[in-house]
DNA sequence: GCCGTTTTCGGCCCGACTGTTTTCAGTCG
């Protein structure tokens, strides 16, 4: 339950990421520059995204090529790295409670709070601090803070509640189990005629490999009937909030879903909102700022003539085509340079950015797949296939792949010989000899004969050298001794 | 603190919801 930051020269970008959002935090105390907090946190998310690990490009010497990250916290960063401490950081750090950061992950509890609470509460023991901020509350003591009050205090018990459960964003999904709350949601939604149509958005739509809530956008002209079926859900623990263009659950499961709800004529600007990432909206409404308009999830206004009215949006490309942009794919939307590339030709020709968007990997792009594991008994340590290769083949067939290969783990070595390894794979190979002889044979243009060869801790193939020979081609990985040192 | 072909200075997204406030601050999306 501590969140105490672990903090070293061996600091992962997870870590930082919390570094980075604790600094802020202290400056929103101190009472520092608005930009400034916003920038830190910005850093924040910039580095917890990052395909590399910081400490990998402060190698290479490539911190700021992050967005986000500029000269003054990359000179933090490189201090971390060499000495596995900030003397900056530590300076604005000094005379805050370090207790209130244990907080700030409490949903509800920003960096305000969590001070105001630490202070007035005493809190001082960063390892209790949550126990002690429970046993405060039950005892009645925040409702007497100014700025708390009887139904702040009972909130912030409830919030303890589903923190201690480890119910909170910070816990991340994998992408397909939230697919599946979504699903489930979005029948129960299109129950009710109201519902013209519901989509899941946020990070769902933008498929990232994990996902913190469920968001969900429905379009209505009935937005109040919509709103009240979505907080009677069934699987619905917890009403979160709830106003006249959405709401927030939590479900019984622990996790959270938002419900924003538009005017279909509105809804292209709903669409492109919902979906975000924020980055890359805030991004989109500089650019947008600079021509003259503003944006939002309701349309678009133009700055000079306020009193003109909001132009609605229908659909998404509309709403990027009148930003003079092509339509981005949704997974392109985490504001890593997707927003100049979809300017249109004639203005990415002004600007000398002659590159459009990138045509993305489809699944239909996909032609093979060189590691299935099937059911020949290659007699392996662990993991066997499920099915036989015929059955594969088919089904790599309706896939319209033109080719796989076979990569059973190699035979277990504590239970053979080496020539009884190697009259396993002769086997396996005559097998697939076979059926590339065979009519299976002419659903594929190539069926390969593969093995996943585990490479031991002292760095040898566990298959011996000349069965290679056997094989058309090996997957060598690793499978035990993970805490061996670099 | 970051960033840039209208800027190396002067900007920085925009809105919903809640509680405690008597007009808005804090938190979140
Ligand atoms: N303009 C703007 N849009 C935001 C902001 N925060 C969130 N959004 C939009 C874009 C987000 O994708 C969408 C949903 O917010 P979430 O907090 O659920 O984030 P998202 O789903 O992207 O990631 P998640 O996996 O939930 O952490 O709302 C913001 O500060 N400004
Ligand atoms: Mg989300
Ligand atoms: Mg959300």
């Amino acid at each position: 339950m501590m969140v105490i930051m672990k903090i070293g020269r061996n600091i992962n970008n997870q870590e930082i990421a919390k570094l980075l959002r604790v600094i802020s935090a202290a400056y929103e105390i101190r009472g520092g520059n608005k930009f400034k907090i916003i920038a830190y946190d910005r850093a924040a998310t910039a580095i917890e995204h990052a395909t590399s690990e910081a400490k990998d490009l402060w190698d290479d010497g490539k911190l700021t090529e992050i967005p986000g990250v500029g000269a003054s916290i990359a000179s933090h960063l490189d201090e971390l790295f060499r000495k596995g401490k900030v003397a900056h950081f530590e300076a604005i750090m000094r005379g805050l409670p370090p207790a209130m950061f244990e907080f700030l992950d409490i949903p509800g509890i920003g960096a305000k709070s969590a001070y105001k609470l630490c202070r007035e509460l005493k809190i001082k023991n960063s390892q209790t601090a949550v126990l002690d901020l429970e046993k405060a509350a039950k005892k009645g003591k925040i409702a007497k803070i100014e700025g708390f009050g009887q139904k702040s205090q009972e909130d912030i018990l409830e919030a303890i509640k589903v923190f201690k459960a480890g119910e909170i964003k910070e816990n991340r999904m994998v992408l397909p189990y939230a697919d599946a709350i979504a699903q489930e949601m979005i029948s129960y939604l299109k129950k009710i005629p109201a519902t013209v149509q519901a989509d899941p958005l946020g990070s769902l739509r933008r498929r990232v490999a994990t996902i913190g809530d469920v968001d969900i956008a429905v379009s209505t002209l009935k937005p109040v009937e919509v709103i009240n079926w979505f907080v009677r859900y069934p699987k619905a623990r917890k009403l979160v909030e709830k106003g006249p263009s959405g709401a927030t659950i939590l479900l019984k499961n622990g996790r959270q879903v938002d419900l924003r709800v538009q005017r279909p004529e509105a809804y292209g600007a709903m669409l492109q909102y919902f979906t975000g990432s924020k980055h890359h909206n805030i991004h989109l409404r500089e650019l947008a700022l600079k021509k003259g308009f503003s944006l939002s999830e309701y349309g678009i206004k133009k700055i000079k003539n306020l009193k003109l009215k909001i132009k609605n949006y229908a659909n998404e490309e509309d709403f990027y085509k009148a930003l003079d942009m092509d339509w981005i794919p949704p997974e392109l939307r985490e504001d890593t340079g997707e927003i100049e590339a979809a300017l249109l030709p004639p203005i990415r020709r002004d600007q000398g950015k002659p590159d459009g968007l990138p045509k993305l990997v489809e699944l239909e792009d996909v032609k093979g797949d060189l590691h299935i594991h099937s059911n020949f008994p290659v007699e392996e340590s662990h993991d066997p296939g499920l099915d036989p290769m015929e059955e594969i083949i088919k089904v790599a067939h309706t896939l319209n792949y033109e080719y796989i290969g076979f990569t059973e783990h190699n035979p277990s070595q504590s239970q053979h010989s080496e020539n009884q390894i190697i009259s396993l794979l002769k086997r396996k190979k005559e097998a697939i000899d076979k059926i590339n002889y065979s009519r299976v044979k002419k659903l594929l243009n190539g069926i390969f004969n593969g093995l996943e060869i585990d490479i031991k801790p002292n760095g040898e193939l566990a298959i011996p050298e000349k069965a290679l020979d056997l094989l058309d081609y090996g997957l060598a990985s690793i499978h035990s001794s993970f805490r061996m040192s670099r």
